[in-house]
DNA sequence: TCCGCGTCAATACGACCGCAATGTGACAGC
DNA sequence: GCTGTCACATTGCGGTCGTATTGACGCGGA
């Protein structure tokens, strides 16, 4: 064969500027053009990889899914050996709230496909099987009501600290407090 | 004075055609054109009204945030006399859960905002202010807290109903078990 | 050796965009 | 009843969009 070149790295080097793209400009700036140039490549590359836009859409959907759970994974790697539920659960919604700016460019992209979602059932199947996927391992750990809530709170305490409506600290408290509503205050008053 | 028309009717009356626009095809289907259409005009009318097109988005932020203003209102009201401080809060949270069409509608809308105002400092402020009045108004019945707790539960549910990730009653489910938590059970178990 | 295919650039095309300039009809005041 | 002005329609410009086409280049297999 000729010219030999792993595709899956080709097309993930075009998912990331595309993410750049949306996380500097919003979702609405992504154009093969402008992703193309991001990459420092042509459109007709981009074409070549992504046939269309909608399929270059949906890879950089689920290279953000992908980010998010290897940030879980290696939280949830960093408690040790045998962490308990509680700071399992934690460790894994902090990596859902923009804490940084990694966190936070991820964060704008999730938050632009959820309206891209709103429009498109297709792309919102997708997102909501990972919502589904994240609820039912939490119900594992804690009763199947308190994961709900749970997740739709993380989610709406990650929307409030990319508006910078609140600080980080005071979600990080709202989660505390929540999960010490479900798994009791470790040791302090009450 | 020449062939008198109320402006703000008619700026009013753009503004709804908008957000048919972004409701149904999201909000990077609005363009002047569009919405021109929908409203049965020109694009010449919509200029005549909004020099620009941010002019539009912005009119149209404040449009959604007075129907949510308004349904709140109407939803306090319809409680009666001196309500529970708890059915007040209960009344206006769900009025920010697309639990009908119509509030679906501008759910997706503001969802839409969101997204558009994560890349706009100047819209964002807007946002901002009306989520902080809000939390604000929340503290007076309950403590601070627990109002931005309940906030972002708020706007979790409502991303997730919108995504039809979680059915109607979940939501319900969960507000009302937060409130529990903040309120205490009516009168039931525990 | 050279053919064919994978890879990538360049360019063209038609549609649509925001915006501005210009045209036109209706009405109020003189 | 002429005229100025407001309300709106029409048209066109410059630009960007997504997509399709075309062709050049590099290299493994015959």
């Amino acid at each position: 064969m000729p010219k030999r070149v792993d595709p899956t790295e080709r097309r993930t080097l075009i998912a990331d500027a595309l993410m750049r793209v949306a996380a500097e400009r919003g979702l609405e700036a992504v154009s093969l053009r402008h992703v193309a140039a991001e990459a420092g490549a042509t459109t007709g590359l981009v074409q070549h990889y992504f046939g269309t836009k909608d399929e270059m859409m949906l890879f950089a959907l689920e290279v953000v899914s992908g980010h998010i759970g290897a940030r879980m994974e290696a939280a949830v790697d960093a408690l040790g050996p045998a962490p308990a539920p509680r700071e399992v659960i934690r460790a894994m919604c902090a990596q859902l709230l923009p804490l940084d700016e990694a966190r936070r460019a991820d964060g704008k992209v999730a938050l632009a496909f959820f309206a891209y979602a709103a429009t498109r059932p297709h792309v919102a199947e997708v997102q909501r099987r990972g919502s589904e996927g994240l609820r039912d391992y939490f119900a594992t750990m804690m009763p199947e009501p308190a994961a709900t809530t749970l997740l739709a709170l993380v989610e709406g305490l990650a929307l409030y600290l990319l508006t910078d409506t609140y600080p980080a600290a005071t979600a990080l408290g709202a989660l505390d407090g929540y999960l010490d509503s479900v798994f009791g205050r470790p040791d302090s008053l009450v």
